[in-house]
Order: C-alpha cells, then sequence, then structure tokens
RNA sequence: GCGCUCUUAGCUCAGUUGGUUAGAGCGUCCGCCUCACACGCGGAAGGUCGCAAGUUCGAAUCUUGCAGAGCGCACCA
C-alpha cells in the first residue's frame, strides 16, 4: 500500500498536480483519445465573462458540465467541450467605466482608441485569471479549441453574418423608439432593461374641451394631438383629425383630434395625448397616422429648448415644477398620489430608461422565431425541466425586433459605412472592408454581445467549413441558467437554424440559480456572496462540485451552504479511507485475477453493484446527475463501508484462506468500480486512488472505461 | 393582467413513470479514541408530505379549488 494513504486525504497537495498531469495527457482533446472512431459528444461551454472573477453560478454549471463530458468520455465518446471567454459588451464596459470613476477618470473624455486599447488590456488579464478559476474546478475541457468572442476569426465571423442577413432582408436600418439609458449613454435591448414597479403622482390636466393623464408632465410640451378610441360613444361628436385651440403649459395651442383603437376607452378618461419621440405606444400611433414627432428630452435626461423656461432641467426635477404651473393657470383637475406603474430601467446602474427615438439596426424576429418554433415542434430540441419548452415557445411567438446596435467601443464594430450621415441623401454600405473613396464614415456603433454569443455554437466549431463543424455540430448538451433562456438560448436557436439550418444543440438543460444557505440570492450589499474558489481551497474541489450537484434538481434554485460542503469533504476521507483498508488487505497475488476467485457468497455483492451501476447510468444518460451523485455516495458509505468493509474484516483477520482471497479481491473489485461511478462526481480524489490501484486497466481514471450496462443486464 | 415554479423532519432539499413501515445532508440527544477513517463508529428522537375536495383497490406523487412564498413576461396615457 501507498505510504500517502497513512494520512488523510489533502485536496490542496493533490488537485494541482493531478490536473497537470490530465492536460499534458491531452486527454482533454478528443483527438488525442484511445477510441478514436468512438461518438462524438459535444458541449459548447457557456463562455464566462473575461471581466473579472468566476461566482458560485459558474461552478456550478462547469461542475455539471464537467460530469456530463467526463461520463461521455469514460463511455469511449469523442467528448469534447468547448471553453472559451466572452468580452460581454456593456457589462464589461461598465465594470471598466467602475474603475475609471474610483481613478477620477471618465470614458467620455477620453479619445474611443484609447478606451478600447485599456478595457482589451483588462479583459486578457481578467480572462487569464478566469482560465486559472475554471481548471482550479476540475474542467475537462479541450484548452486548444478555446476561443475568445474578440479573436480575429470571430469577428470577421459575427460581421459576415451581419452582412449575410442584410442581404436576406433579416435586418434593416430604422429609426424605432429604443430603451435608452442616459447615464450610460447607449441603447440597450428589451432584455437589458427591468421593470420596477414605482408610486408615482397620476395627474389628471384639462386639455382644451378634454381631460387628459399622465405620470409624465415633462414631457408634454409638444403635444398636439389628443387621442381616443374611434367607438367611444363619449366623443363621438368630434371627428378625426378636426382641430381645436387649447390653453397649455406655455401658452395656448392647436392641437388635433386623432381616433385610434391602441386607446383604452376604461382607463381613465379615455382620452391621451402623445409623445411619440418618448413612447413607444405613443409611437406607433405617430406611425400610423403620419403625425409629427419631436424630441422633448435630450441624450443625457435634460429638457431640450421646447420646454422654454424648464430648458436643461432633469425630467425628474421638472415633472413636479411643470404640474405646479399647471396648477396655477387651473388646468390641473387632480392628482392621484397612489398610482403605481412601472418603470424600466437600466439592469446595471438602475438609471430610468428613456425611451427616445434613434436610427438603430433591427433584427427582423418574426420569421427566425418561426424556425424555431418549428425545430421545437419537430423534436429537435428539448428542454430539461420541460415546462422551459412553453417559455421558450411563448418567447418566439412574441418576440419584437431586436435592435443590436450599441452606443459603445467595446465590441465587435458594426460593418456598415455612411456616406453624408444624417442627411437627405445618406447611403449606406454594408462591407467588411472600408469602400472605395475618401467620404465613406465608419459606424461607430458595436453589437450587442449576444449577437455575438448567439454565434457561439457555430463559431467556436468552425462553421462553414471548419475542421470541427462536420463532426462536433450539432452539439449534444446546452448547460446553462434558467435566467438565459431568453437572452442566449433563442438567439443561438435561431443563429443555427438560420446559418447551418440546424439547431446547434438537441437538448437544453437549465440550471437554477445558487442561492446562499438560507435560499437568499447572493448579493454584494447584502454580504452574503459566496466564492467558490474559497470552499476549494477551504474543502476541496471535489466536495464543493458534490455540494453543488447534489439535491440540485434542474430548473430549481439551490441553496448551497458550507456545512453541507464540509460533509462531502468528511466524504472524501471517507474514500480515502476506503481505499486504504481495502489496499492493506489486498495481497499481491490477488491482483490481476479480481473476480476471478471470488466465491458465491460474495458474488452477490458484485451483483448489487452492477444493478446500481446500470441505474447511475440510466440517471446520468437521462441528466439525473443530482441523482446519480447522491446513489454512488450512499453506496460507497453506506453499503460499502459500512456493512461490507465491517463484514469483512472477520473474514479478512480469519484463517480460512480461499475466504480470505475471495473477500479481498472482491473489496478490491468493488472499489475499482465505485472510483469509476465516482470519478465524474469527484475526478481528483478518485484519480488520486486510481494511481495507487494495482487493478487500475488505465493510466488515468478519466479515460478508464465505463462498465458496460448492455453487458450487465 | 398572463404565465411558471415551489409549499415533505429544526434547517436546506430528494422522492425517476401513483404501489410495501416517506428518505438524505446538516443540526439535536445518548454511548463510544473498536488497529481504514474522531474528516470517525453505534444508537435515538423528530413528519396528519400547505389546506380542502375528487379520481383510484391504492396518492407526497394525478385532477380541481383555496391559501402562502418566489420568479418571469406584458403592461394604459
Amino acid at each position: 500500500m501507498d505510504e500517502k494513504f497513512l494520512k488523510p486525504y489533502d485536496p490542496a497537495a493533490t488537485e494541482g498536480r493531478i490536473y497537470e498531469q490530465w492536460e499534458k495527457s491531452g486527454y482533454f482533446n478528443p483527438d488525442n483519445l484511445p477510441q478514436k472512431d468512438g461518438k462524438p459528444y459535444t458541449i459548447v461551454m457557456p463562455p464566462p465573462n473575461a471581466n473579472g472573477n468566476l461566482h458560485a453560478g459558474h461552478a456550478l454549471f462547469i461542475t455539471l458540465e464537467d460530469i456530463v463530458i467526463r461520463f461521455k468520455r469514460m463511455q469511449g465518446h469523442r467528448a469534447l467541450w468547448i471553453p472559451g471567454a466572452d468580452h460581454a459588451g456593456f457589462e464589461t464596459q461598465v465594470v471598466y467605466e467602475k474603475i475609471l470613476e474610483k481613478e477620477g477618470r471618465s470614458r467620455f473624455q477620453m479619445e474611443p482608441k484609447q478606451l478600447y486599447d485599456e478595457i482589451l488590456a483588462f479583459t486578457l488579464e481578467s480572462k487569464k485569471n478566469m482560465e486559472r478559476q475554471v481548471r482550479e474546478l476540475g474542467a475537462s475541457c479541450d484548452w486548444s479549441r478555446e476561443k475568445f468572442t474578440l479573436d480575429p476569426d470571430v469577428v470577421i465571423a459575427v460581421q459576415k453574418t451581419f452582412e449575410k442577413m442584410f442581404a436576406d432582408d433579416l435586418v434593416y436600418r430604422g429609426k424605432r423608439t429604443i430603451n435608452w439609458c442616459s447615464k450610460h449613454q447607449t441603447s440597450l435591448s428589451d432584455v437589458e432593461t427591468e421593470g420596477t414597479e414605482e408610486t408615482t403622482p397620476f395627474y389628471t390636466f384639462k386639455y382644451g374641451p378634454f381631460e387628459i393623464g399622465t405620470v409624465r408632465p415633462e414631457t408634454k410640451f409638444g403635444d398636439k394631438y389628443v387621442v381616443m378610441h374611434p367607438d367611444d360613444k363619449r366623443y363621438a361628436k368630434y371627428k378625426h383629425g378636426e382641430t381645436f385651440e387649447a390653453e397649455w403649459i406655455n401658452g395656448p395651442i392647436t392641437a388635433t383630434v386623432i381616433k385610434d383603437p391602441a386607446v383604452d376607452m376604461e382607463f381613465g378618461t379615455g382620452v391621451m395625448t402623445i409623445t411619440p419621440w418618448h413612447s413607444q405606444v405613443d409611437f406607433e400611433i405617430a406611425k400610423r397616422h403620419g403625425l409629427d414627432m419631436e424630441q422633448i428630452i435630450d441624450w443625457r435626461g435634460k429638457l431640450l429648448p421646447i420646454a422654454s423656461e424648464f430648458v436643461g432641467m432633469k425630467s425628474t426635477e421638472a415633472r413636479t415644477k411643470i404640474a405646479e404651473k399647471l396648477k396655477e393657470k387651473g388646468l390641473l383637475l387632480k392628482v392621484d398620489e397612489n398610482y403605481k406603474n412601472v418603470v424600466k430601467h437600466c439592469y446595471k446602474c438602475n438609471t430610468a430608461i428613456e425611451p427616445q427615438v434613434k436610427d438603430q439596426w433591427f433584427v427582423k424576429m418574426a420569421p427566425l422565431g418561426k424556425m424555431a418554433i418549428e425545430a421545437v415542434n419537430r423534436g429537435d430540441l428539448k428542454f430539461i425541466p420541460d415546462n422551459y419548452e412553453k417559455i421558450f415557445r411563448y418567447w418566439m411567438e412574441n418576440t419584437l425586433d431586436w435592435n443590436i446596435s450599441r452606443q459603445i467601443v467595446w465590441g465587435i464594430p458594426i460593418p456598415a459605412w455612411f456616406k453624408n450621415r444624417g442627411m437627405e441623401n445618406e447611403e449606406i454600405i454594408i462591407s467588411l472592408e472600408k469602400p472605395e473613396g475618401n467620404e465613406w464614415e465608419a459606424d461607430t456603433d458595436t453589437f450587442d454581445t449576444w449577437f455575438s454569443s448567439g454565434q457561439w455554437p457555430l463559431i467556436v466549431t468552425g462553421f462553414p467549413d471548419g475542421r470541427d463543424f462536420a463532426t462536433y455540430y450539432p452539439t449534444d448538451l446546452m448547460e446553462t441558467g434558467h435566467d438565459l433562456i431568453f437572452k442566449w438560448i433563442p438567439r443561438m436557436v435561431i443563429f443555427g437554424l438560420y446559418l447551418a439550418k440546424k439547431s446547434p444543440f438537441h437538448t437544453v438543460y437549465l440550471h437554477g440559480l445558487v442561492n446562499d444557505a438560507k435560499g437568499k440570492k447572493m448579493s454584494k450589499s447584502k454580504g452574503n456572496v459566496i466564492n467558490p474558489l474559497d470552499l476549494t481551497s477551504k474543502y476541496g474541489t471535489d466536495a464543493l462540485r458534490m455540494g453543488l450537484v447534489i439535491g440540485n434538481t434542474p430548473g430549481q434554485d439551490l441553496a448551497l451552504s458550507e456545512d453541507k460542503i464540509k460533509g462531502y469533504k468528511h466524504f472524501a476521507n471517507k474514500l480515502w479511507n476506503i481505499a486504504r483498508f481495502v489496499l492493506a488487505n489486498a495481497p499481491e497475488e490477488n491482483v490481476g485475477r479480481t473476480t476471478s476467485n471470488i466465491n458465491e457468497v460474495d458474488k452477490k455483492y458484485l451483483d448489487a453493484l452492477d444493478a446500481l451501476t446500470i441505474d447511475i447510468t440510466k440517471d446520468i444518460e437521462e441528466y439525473r446527475v443530482y441523482m446519480a451523485a447522491e446513489k454512488i455516495y450512499h453506496y460507497a458509505w453506506h453499503e460499502l463501508a459500512d456493512n461490507i468493509l465491517e463484514e469483512s474484516k472477520p473474514i479478512l483477520a480469519g484463517t480460512d484462506e480461499s475466504a480470505k482471497q475471495s473477500r479481498s479481491a472482491l473489496l478490491l473489485s468493488l472499489l475499482t468500480r465505485v472510483l469509476k461511478l465516482l470519478h465524474p462526481f469527484m475526478p481528483f480524489v478518485t484519480e488520486e486512488i486510481w494511481q495507487s490501484m494495482p487493478t487500475k486497466d488505465a493510466d488515468f481514471l478519466m479515460i478508464a472505461t465505463w462498465p458496460d450496462i448492455s453487458t450487465l443486464e
């Protein structure tokens, strides 16, 4: 027996060394696996943002995906797990802006090139840190295939997709209402905003012969249209297009009556004025009737000269002042102080979103969404848990056109060129190269991050003619957090179907959020953030992995407590001592003969473990990893150690030589099997024991053969 | 408003297609340094499976209603 077993298992002294051996072996790359003709099995790793440390959610997905990959690899598949790093456009720019802020600098005082270079340096440094942490968690991914979303070939691939979509009429440039963050000076997609309920005064004003309601008096300067439902009998005497005089904020105005079915007759007085520039709904109404639109609030969130005496005020400040003025003029009829409405906020800085009309690039979602739904209908795409299929369908059926332009430097440039930009005779060319002639001006906008990460499974396999595309696309499993069911999953499906005519994966496994021990969401302000790397150094990676997996059903949030992980550290040590006992009682002559001299009485233990093997194999194949982990844990501790080992002690100390031989061979055999079954979950301690096993049939447990259950049944 | 998820032992959660005395980890209590392991061993307490009704020979598991918790989406000035 190896002397190392005389001391308790020490993960800190083991894990780094083992990982290095694995990485050196080359077996993370399926091209180097002994089974060259194995069926491919592919997972694309959700590329972590290269802008900070890994959090508990990363640790969870790395664990889940690594379990499946290790299992498939042992089963003889050409198991490929492709790692990556995401430049995470807006996210990273926000992180870097905070750094700038601390240094008393601002991106608005920097040259774009300077800013870009600084963020690039920061990101590349963070990327190294992130990769080290992924290794620490035991990820058996193929680093030789790692991709970064700003690699030159990735940039070109993404731009080409844009070019193709433009040619196919799936991308257009349009003036539309967008979500504008006045702090970050960029537009945001709908999923990058968060609606929060606010109690805002609801004012009712006199507007000519009408009463109109609003929560935003500060937008009302330019309002010269009053809209009501065509079927509203109360206002039947007013004809569409008729005009009237009304006293308003800054004096008398001429207003026009518009009839439009978008108005809710039940709400308020059933009459409203519209501000097309600062409201999606109003914009749509204005477009239908060809009405004028005027910007009231500038890009910094301040009132424009149209507001006369209120010019330059922030909208919230102007709000009460304008209401006061209208009150003085006798136009304020009533105020409801308890009115609740939902206001969209920037998901990063919580600044209220100002709807603005702006020229942006949009993806037409309807035809693409239809393709995605058809793929689900065909059964090409399955969700775990399956209730997410319904959510996915709903989203695909109701999605609005996707704004893909961002006014930030950190990202992939949109390959568009303008001549006479902003003028009547504006011309646009889509081209990866600068067009001939000096008058062409590059688009300064960059793509929404999800436009590039949406193409990730295609990009990392080398679509359309890369070496891996034919072999590894479509991939098998997409495992990610359920919060990405809207942000990321639909985009990958759409791009896969559009470009490669195939869904990029056939199974989507969605895990829940990792919360603290009490099930509360982790947040910096609450101070309950659990750093996974602290836990690995304290209890070992294997223990953390078990803690993350056991009791963690798909789609359900997980409460992660340190005590739980501590328990699995004890388990790692238990396994270590099982090995110590078994190896101490394994005479040399038994090695190599294993099962052949096991007697009938002892054979029942082999049969029982075979049954468990079948069970566990099916669990993992059907992605019930939480169950498989618990079963093998329970077997190792409460059957093998508590019962079989205890029962073996008198036999091994006895005088019946054949019974002794049988028993020690049995124990070796059971331990060998347990190591294999446990390896995907606890790769380090099992590998470390394996290296000392006289029965090992492969240099690394990582590539040892998983028992073939078709021969066991 | 629409939709999803959850409600099982003190805590955090399992319970795979309805089928024998409902499980785990941690915690609690009692006894043990028994030569694999005190990161351990043996034993014990602890649950009307949110409430109500229904389907069934049989329900924690299926149906309906109610109550509570969490989340998502859409919102009307």
